[in-house]
DNA sequence: CCGGGGATTATCT
DNA sequence: GATAATCCCCGGC
């Protein structure tokens, strides 16, 4: 199991990192308390021209700032007045590159998420969407602006590589008043996994280019 | 299986 | 005052 070093996170291509980070473990320790979680979906978010970024035209607010922060820092916020999500901000200083991890693959701590979540058994919702993991794996907005250098949450590599033909490409979800850019495909999830989240026909069956991005 | 709508509040205009 | 990178439940097939 090694740490991602920053050298992962600090590089030009966001969509690339997007795809990348697929496979790769999310591990947090809270109050002692050891759960992970294998990422199975991603989103990639395109700094100033992307118009479903919250950095969208070099919108700088209180907010957003840790977008513009070094690679390897998290953007936490909350969405929807109740929801938090993780984001891991990639690239130079002031470039406001992120990623938006959308779901994971419970692997340790599975009762400690039942019990942040209130719910009583495990199926595929426990950290399927944002939302949903955020609060599983106990992530709040006291974590954002922190570096995934730190140990209380930080990702992993346990050297297992996705075949290409486990990778599918999307239109990211959620983002239709971004309008034309809300078709880019820049979002990556890995085939046939049921934490996986989106409906049945934003999951339509199709396969990453090689070639992309 | 699918679509519609309510929850709930930080954030920006 | 409106909106939002969501989730869950409900009703209708």
């Amino acid at each position: 199991m090694k740490k991602l070093p920053i050298g992962f996170y600090k590089r030009e291509n966001v969509v690339l990192i997007a795809k990348e980070i697929l496979g790769k473990i999310v591990i947090t320790t809270i109050n002692g308390i050891i759960t992970s979680g294998r990422i199975v979906e991603t989103e990639a978010y395109a700094a100033r021209a992307d118009k479903a970024s919250h950095a969208y035209g070099g919108r700088r607010t209180n907010r957003n700032e840790p977008m513009y922060a070094e690679a390897g820092t998290k953007y936490v916020y909350i969405c929807y007045g109740m929801h938090t999500m993780l984001n891991v901000v990639t690239n130079n200083i002031d470039v406001p590159d992120a990623i938006l991890i959308r779901a994971l693959h419970p692997l340790v701590g599975v009762d400690e998420m039942l019990q942040r979540t209130g719910k009583r058994t495990l199926d595929n919702t426990l950290t399927k969407g944002p939302g949903n993991l955020a609060k599983a794996m106990g992530i709040t907005k006291a974590h954002n602006g922190l570096s995934f250098k730190n140990n209380s949450i930080s990702i992993f590599s346990d050297g297992f590589v996705l075949p290409h033909s486990q990778i599918i490409n999307s239109p990211r979800i959620g983002v239709a008043g971004a309008g034309e850019d809300a078709l880019l495909p820049y979002r990556f999830y890995v085939k046939g996994d049921t934490f996986v989240s989106g409906s049945k026909k934003s999951n339509k069956e199709g396969i990453a280019d090689e070639s992309f991005p």
